[in-house]
DNA sequence: AGTTGGATGGTCT
DNA sequence: GACCATCCAACTG
């Protein structure tokens, strides 16, 4: 992933999370159609950026061929080049929060200088805060190799991942079966996974 | 180590 | 008007 004013921003996706079809209770397509999800239901490939809880934005991947809505939630990346860019575009996201006193800011900011690099995009929220991505990245074609945004084929010579697949996390408004699928893949070798962290 | 609640605004019934 | 594909601080044990 690159980005166009600043540095060259890289980094391993190492969990996401599959929506699949109208009735998966837990997709933003279980409505059908709307003006936020339409992108769902085009060609894959395609970014699908929303807002979720007022502050976060997500980074989705548009999958299945065009007519059946689906996407794959990025959920976490593993920085691998421009860690200092992400960190900066982290801080600067905590700046645009309206209630935020100048101490408090001050103490996130220094709370996030000193997060190791596997913590930097580790959660959905963080991922687009880290690659200051936004909704109007909605619709971006992910496999343009010239676009801004983009993802890429690993190299040959890249670490393999160790998948796991767990069931699919914040979405128990869904209820059975979907909460049950397995349908969360992590590489359970990498530590920018998100959730609780194991070890002390 | 585990739980609770506040931030924040778009989206949908 | 309710809910939400989150994150973090502040609490309890």
């Amino acid at each position: 992933v690159a980005d166009p004013r600043q540095r060259r921003r890289v980094g391993r996706i190492v969990e996401l999370e599959a929506y699949i079809g109208e009735d998966d209770l837990a997709s933003h397509a279980r409505f059908g159609p709307t003006d936020r999800n339409r992108v769902m239901y085009g060609p894959p490939g395609i970014a699908y950026v929303y807002l979720v809880y007022g502050m976060y934005d997500c980074l989705n991947i548009v999958t299945e061929p065009a007519g059946r809505a689906a996407a794959l939630l990025v959920r976490a990346v593993e920085p691998l080049e421009g860690v200092d860019a992400m960190r900066a575009a982290r801080t600067r996201r905590l700046a645009g929060r309206r209630r935020l006193d100048p101490t408090a800011l001050e103490a996130h900011a220094l709370r996030i200088a000193r997060l190791p690099p596997s913590d930097l995009a580790r959660g959905p929220g963080l991922v687009a805060a880290a690659l200051d991505i936004d909704r109007s990245a909605t619709g971006t074609d992910l496999l343009d190799p010239g676009a801004p945004l983009r993802i890429e084929a690993p190299e040959p010579e890249d670490r393999l991942p160790t998948p796991d697949w767990t069931p699919r996390v914040g979405i128990a408004y869904a209820g059975p079966p979907w909460t049950e699928h397995r349908w969360r893949l992590v590489d359970a070798s990498s530590t920018a996974v998100s959730g609780r962290r194991s070890r002390t």
